[in-house]
DNA sequence: CCAAAAGTGTTTCGGATACACCCATGC
DNA sequence: GCATGGGTGTATCCGAAACACTTTTGG
């Protein structure tokens, strides 16, 4: 029994998701979704917990469970069911680490997958899918900003994790409809237009959440 | 790794979903729902799909993963990972049969549960709450009626699912707008202003299902 | 005939979309 | 000063919801 984790990461350009490589076999050197084996006395979401931790070092980052996936001959050695999980970090956050059995680890764009191992490229687009799914129904990406940000760039974190273009008024007209937006009254230097600056109320902000 | 399904059944009154008693330790006499363990070679699909044949004796019923519940101490003697299904079937089918370590198995309403063991009164919440998800989302309880139907009883079960009432016209118009519906020109006979008749076309239905 | 239920169409509302103008800043 | 981007408001569309009248049938 598994969990494996999509982390998906916005870092200025591009929405990425954090891939593995294998160092052993069976699927030496193949590109895979980390995921680590649950431990006797915790549950599947502390084993997600811990993959985050030791690959990304963040913590208290809200994980969200996708599917289930038990096909008898998905994995070629031995029986692995595994659940899977989301989660949404910011790649500067910290450099992920390979470590015992992986020898290289990257943040790869969504847009530009090589070939997956065992059923992840399936378990990859059932977790974007739930990501893009629950982004649309609460605002749950605001943690990728840093602590005073402009809606320009709050637009492009949603544009990058839905793969699609917005409108920028219609945007701004939802978001500020939310009461966890506060206007800092301050105006981001070196930018044209010199647009303003928010931060979050996370306190309001969590009452969106869940 | 056990697989726990809620079957919920209509039977022209109220939703239902079976529920099974235990007729063994631990947890003897306590309501559950139905569940089995995963075989070596097969899917927790398969588990699931067993369960319906097993208990009410329907085949080819779509089943719908809910999630996994995986706390350590959610059952008192050893550990179980189990991961819950839903499907919707009618009760009328067959009986369903005590056997094995059950003594007492019943179609409950919804609405006047007993307490449940293990978290199974979790489990149960989590699967009638997507199974009113799928609902509004697409036409799959249309399998619960008989093969000639009115749009009454269409929308009966409607709400009896979804524990709302629904506008008699705004329900018409929404289902009709479907092509997998067919008018058989026939009035049911017996029944107040001569309510038309309606069949399925299962392979346009199928379309808008999954 | 009359009560009850079925068939039909219109209005309204809210959210989402599309879109145009003015203002502020960097160069 | 001018090109670029930011801030603001309005018109429109679409699906959902609310709602009233006529027709059909059983009693």
């Amino acid at each position: 029994m598994t969990a494996d984790c999509a982390i998906f990461g916005f870092s200025g350009d591009a929405l990425r998701v954090l891939l593995v490589r294998r160092a052993v076999e069976p699927f030496k050197g193949v590109w895979l979704l980390p995921g680590g084996a649950m431990q006797p006395d915790e549950t599947l979401e502390d084993t997600a917990t811990h993959l985050l931790r030791n690959l990304v070092n963040v913590e208290n980052v809200p994980i969200h469970q996708v599917a289930t996936y038990s096909s008898p001959d998905r994995h070629p050695v031995r029986r692995v069911i595994t659940t899977s999980y989301f989660a949404l970090v910011s790649p500067e956050d910290h450099d992920p680490i390979a470590r015992e059995y992986l020898d290289r680890v990257k943040w790869c764009p969504v847009e530009q997958l090589p070939e997956l191992g065992f059923d992840h490229r399936l378990i990859l687009h059932d977790a974007y899918e739930a990501l893009k799914d629950e982004l649309r129904q609460q605002p749950l990406a605001f943690h990728l900003l840093p602590d005073s940000f402009t809606l320009k760039e709050a637009q492009e974190v949603y544009e990058s994790i839905l793969g699609e273009e917005l409108d920028r008024r219609n945007f701004r007209r939802k978001i500020l409809a939310y009461d966890f937006l506060i206007n800092t009254e301050q105006k981001k230097p070196g930018v044209k237009g010199g647009p303003e600056l928010y931060r979050i109320d996370d306190a309001k902000l969590g009452q969106y959440l869940q």
